[in-house]
DNA sequence: GTCTATATTGTGATAGAC
DNA sequence: GTCTATCACAATATAGAC
């Protein structure tokens, strides 16, 4: 019991090797060689851990997730919640940018998140949208949009990221008027 | 003279080639070998028409700079221009998936594209968007947004993505309220 | 649960003959 | 400008001993 405590199973020592080489070299970076140096043993070992990469890779996005929904869930209280999610979610993507990337750039396997995490996550976005989901998911893609170009460094040298931002956040939280919706 | 109108040249069949590989099965179906293998001729001899794999990618990318540059300064005559260049930037994105993907998860190497090329492609938007450069960079974001997110698979499959797109181009399209911008 | 040994498959790229 | 032959790597994963 006391053992269990103090030294750290071995599938948590996985993941956590694994987080540290993604985060400092890409997903090129994961090898199951890798990894299993960082640990001081062979490769092969971990598949007695885990059956292959991609569940290990679920694991890491599962962990992430709960910390973003840690930190985005902080700004809840905030005078201007969708300025300070947005800077919330820009800072953890840009500490985070392989994991980050990991996240976004591929299709969640849904199955394998804890029940309830992606929607803990979304949370304050959606209540920062006053519950208005189109809202929130274009608010998303915006944050998301602006994260991703600037990680990917496709933004010209001198172009102004915190105007832009300011720019698409104060479009975004004001009450839109209301135009007469194309129907079709 | 003749022949070099019909006969293309072996540099541009090979980067038709490369794109086509690209297009149908992503960027990890671009190899030397499967582009030779296209052309009928061997991987070694693609290295004397270009030096190594990135130039080709370059070509590749330059070419389909040309080919958006034309696809968005259609929309210019626009009813809607922001709404009208919103529909042909996601429908050119999922008509070229892996291609916009290029384009859009890198540095974009500007040495190598021909001088004005972005700015060509860019222009649309900015007048769309009143020559106000910050707010061009933000929709442009929101659309990099929706589209790269659409085209990962993240979102939910219940997520509505026409009402998202509507809410966020409204939302970027009216004249914002003016507000106290915060100096810092 | 760890090891060694190995299968299998893939990549970009170069040397040198023709 | 094309070829053959090959280098130099690297990857995930499995078999089977201990």
């Amino acid at each position: 019991m006391d053992e269990q405590m103090v030294v750290t199973e071995r599938r948590t020592q996985i993941v956590a090797a694994a987080r540290e080489l993604l985060e400092d070299g890409g997903l090129d970076a994961v090898t199951m060689r890798a990894i299993a140096d960082k640990l001081g043993i062979q490769a092969p070992s971990l598949y007695k851990h885990f059956p292959d990469k991609d569940a290990l890779e679920a694991a890491i996005v599962a962990a992430a997730f709960v910390e973003q929904a840690e930190v985005f869930a902080a700004t809840r209280r905030s005078h201007s919640p969708l300025a300070a999610l947005s800077r919330a979610y820009r800072t953890w993507a840009v500490a985070h940018r392989h994991l980050y990337l990991l996240m976004t750039s591929r299709p969640l396997e849904r199955d394998r998140l804890p029940e309830g995490l992606e929607a803990a996550a979304a949370a304050p976005l959606l209540e920062a949208c006053g519950g208005d989901a189109d809202r929130a998911r274009a608010a998303w893609a915006f944050a998301h949009g602006m994260t991703s170009l600037e990680l990917a460094g496709r933004f010209p040298a001198d172009a102004d990221l915190d105007a832009a931002w300011h720019s698409g956040i104060r479009a975004l939280q004001s009450p839109t008027t209301e135009q007469p919706r194309s129907t079709q």
